[in-house]
DNA sequence: ACATAAAAGTGTACCGGTTCCACTTATTTT
DNA sequence: AAAATAAGTGGAACCGGTACACTTTTATGT
C-alpha cells in the first residue's frame, strides 16, 4: 500500500504549479504549452497519479453520480431494467449507486438519505409508496426524481417512466375474450400500487367492451413478494365457477403462479389459458411457450436515464413528463379457443 | 431549488461553532452538551441540513463505498449476487457503485479507473481475464479487490470467491455417468476462463473415473454472449455419434441451448438428458423439470462482501484468501436411465 | 522597433466537512 | 481553599482538487 500522490506532487516533480495540472487534467479549461502538457502527463503517469473524485466534487456538485433504488435485482425484470440503466448512464459517463428497498418503506427511506447525503444529480426509483415527505424533499433539494415503472399518485409533479399498464392489461383481456373466454382471472400487484390498480382498471375495460360480466371474485391483488401469487391462484382455482383464463399482471408472481397451477396439475393451455406479464427467455421454452406482455425494458431505461439527468443537462422543463411506452403483446401457445361449452 | 444549508450555516443559525456541530454530527468524537446538541438537532431538521459525503470523504479515505464490477446484469446469476452482494453491503452501512463490462476489456479498463478515481475501498468483481496491470495497480493503491465466480491464474494474489467448479462438473457428470450414458457431451466457457477450464477438467476426471473415453468432439467452448451456446449445442447434435446426455455447464448460454434443443425437436430426456448450471425458478417450471447445478449466491456474496472489507476492517491476511462453496446438485427429471442399446 | 494582444503560467481563496489544540468554566480531589 | 481534572466550546489548519485574478513570456501587426 503506497501513499497515494496528489495534484501537489504532480505540479513539483513536474515543475509546475497546481493550476497548470488542473488544467491538463481538465482539457478546455485553460491554456497549457503542448511540451508542458506532455511532461505533466508523463509525470501522471510514473506517480500513478489518479484525481481524487470527491475532491472534485467539493467545489461543484456533480452531475456525475445517479442513484438507482430498485425493489430488488433477483427479479429480473428490476435485473434487466438495471443492466440497461447502466449502460445507458456509462454512455453519457455517469456512474450508478446501486440499491434496494426490499419494498420496505423504512429501507428505502434510509436509502434516500443516504442518496441525499450522497447529492446524486438524479435518482431513478420504484417507489414503496410512502416517505411522501422525503421524495419531496429531494425535489426541492433540486435532485432529479424519476419514478419507473410505477409511481405515487399524490406526487404528481415527479416525471414517470412506465409501460401502459392500462392498455397492456386490456389488451392481453381483450385477446382472451376474443379467444371465447368469459370467465377471465387476473391476478395483479398490490392494490396501492399504481400499477397493480392500472391493469385491474384495463382488464375491467376489456370485459365491459366485450360485454362480459365482472366478477369481482376473478380479480386479485397480490404482495409483490412472498407466495401471495400462489395463493391468489390456488383462490382463484377453488371458487365456483373457476376461471377458463388467466393473465397474470404481478411480474414478481409469475414463477409462484405457475408453480401453483402446476402442482394443482392445471393443462395450458386446455383447462387453463394464460398470458403473463414478463419477458424472460424461459416464458418461450415453457411447454406450451408462453403468451406473454414484453416491456421494452431498454426504452424504459433510456427515457429515465435521460429524464433523471434532465435538470442538470439542460432542458429545465417546467411541468413533470410522464412517458408511457407500448409494452408488446407476443402471442405463443398458452391461449386457447374456448369451445363453447354451454 | 432550494441553496443547501452547510454546516457553517447550522452553526450559526445554533450559536455555536462548526465544531460542536461536528461532533454532534459524529457522536463520540467529542463532549457536547446534551442542550446543544439538542438545539444543533433541531436546527439541523428546521434547516433540512445534511451532510455531504464528497466533503467527508475528502479528509480520509472512506470505506464506504464498494464497487462491483460484473459482466451484465441481465445474466440471472449475475443479477441475484449483485442484489445479494447490495444487502450485504447495505447491512454494514456500505454502499455499492454497479458497474458492467459486457465481457468487453476495454470496458473493463474503463470502468476500473473510473474506481481508482472514486478511491472505492474495496472491488468485487468477474474480471474478463486482461487488464492486468491495472489489477496490480489497485492492489498496491491498497484497495481490497475480490473476484467472484471467476480469477485469473496470472494473478495468484487476488482473493477469490467461487464455487468448486471442478467438484460440480465432476458430480454431474459422474450423476450422467452412473445413469448408464457413455457418450456424455459438456458445453462450458471460454477456455480462457477458469470457470470454463475447471468445468472441463472436472468433466475429464469423472469420465476416467467411470472409465469412458474421452472425446474431444464431445466438449464445447462457448463464449458467455452471443450465439454460441445454440451453436454449440447444434455441433454437438451434428457429430456421427451424437452424445445421450449433455452438460450445460456455461449458465450464460443454458436458455439459448434449450432453444436449439427445442428447435431442433429434441425429446428432453427421451433423446437426450440434460443437467444444467443454472438456478432460475423456472428450470423447475420446465417439461421436464430440469436437473440442475445450484449455486449458494447468497454464500458467494456474503463472502465476496466480507474479504472485499477486510482490509478496512481489521484482518490484515497475509495470504489471498480463496474461498470455494460447494454447489448442489438437484436431481429433477431431465436425466433419464439409459437402457443398454448395444 | 514598439505597442499590443494572446498565450502560458503562478498564487491563492474556496468547496464543506473533520480534527487537533487552546481556552474557559464547572466539578472533583485532598 | 487551592490544585487538579474534566467538560464544553471555539479557532483554524487541513483534505485535494478548481477557478479566478494576476504576472510573465511569446507572438503579431504596422
Amino acid at each position: 500500500m503506497q501513499k497515494q500522490p496528489t495534484i501537489r506532487d504532480v505540479a513539483q516533480a513536474a515543475g509546475v504549479s497546481v493550476a497548470v495540472v488542473s488544467r491538463v487534467l481538465n482539457p478546455g479549461s485553460g491554456p497549457v504549452a503542448a511540451a508542458t502538457r506532455a511532461r505533466v502527463n508523463g509525470v501522471m503517469k510514473d506517480l500513478g497519479y489518479h484525481p481524487r473524485t470527491a475532491a472534485r466534487e467539493l467545489k461543484y456538485g456533480p452531475p456525475t453520480t445517479l442513484g438507482l433504488l430498485l425493489a430488488d435485482v433477483s427479479n429480473p425484470f428490476f435485473a434487466r431494467l438495471a443492466d440497461q440503466v447502466v449502460q445507458e448512464a456509462h454512455a453519457r459517463g455517469i456512474q450508478v449507486l446501486l440499491m434496494t428497498t426490499q419494498e420496505d418503506d423504512q429501507l428505502e427511506s434510509e436509502r434516500l438519505a443516504t442518496l441525499i447525503e450522497r447529492r446524486v444529480s438524479g435518482i431513478i426509483a420504484t417507489p414503496t409508496g410512502n416517505n411522501l415527505a422525503i421524495w419531496k424533499q429531494l425535489q426541492d433539494l433540486g435532485t432529479d426524481v424519476v419514478f419507473v415503472d410505477r409511481s405515487i399518485p399524490s406526487l404528481p409533479e415527479v416525471d414517470v417512466v412506465s409501460i401502459d399498464n392500462f392498455e397492456s392489461a386490456r389488451a392481453a383481456t381483450a385477446l382472451l375474450a376474443a379467444h371465447g373466454h368469459r370467465r377471465i382471472g387476473i391476478i395483479s400487484g398490490p392494490a396501492a400500487s399504481t400499477t397493480g390498480r392500472d391493469r385491474i382498471a384495463g382488464y375491467r375495460h376489456a370485459l365491459e367492451t366485450a360485454g362480459l360480466e365482472q366478477d369481482e371474485l376473478l380479480i386479485r391483488h397480490a404482495a409483490f413478494r412472498g407466495p401471495a401469487g400462489g395463493d391468489a391462484a390456488s383462490a382463484l382455482l377453488g371458487i365456483e365457477e373457476p376461471p377458463t383464463a388467466l393473465v397474470v399482471a404481478n411480474t414478481a408472481q409469475v414463477t409462484e403462479v405457475l408453480r401453483r397451477l402446476s402442482h394443482a396439475g392445471i393443462d395450458i393451455p386446455r383447462t387453463l389459458s394464460v398470458i403473463v406479464f414478463e419477458d424472460s427467455p424461459w416464458t418461450e421454452l415453457m411447454t406450451p411457450a408462453l403468451t406473454i406482455v414484453r416491456q421494452p425494458i431498454d426504452l424504459l431505461a433510456r427515457h429515465s436515464v435521460q429524464l433523471a439527468l434532465s435538470n442538470t443537462q439542460g432542458r429545465t422543463s417546467g411541468k413533470p413528463n410522464v412517458i408511457r411506452v407500448a409494452a408488446e403483446l407476443v402471442e405463443r401457445s398458452s391461449v386457447a379457443r374456448l369451445q363453447f361449452s354451454k
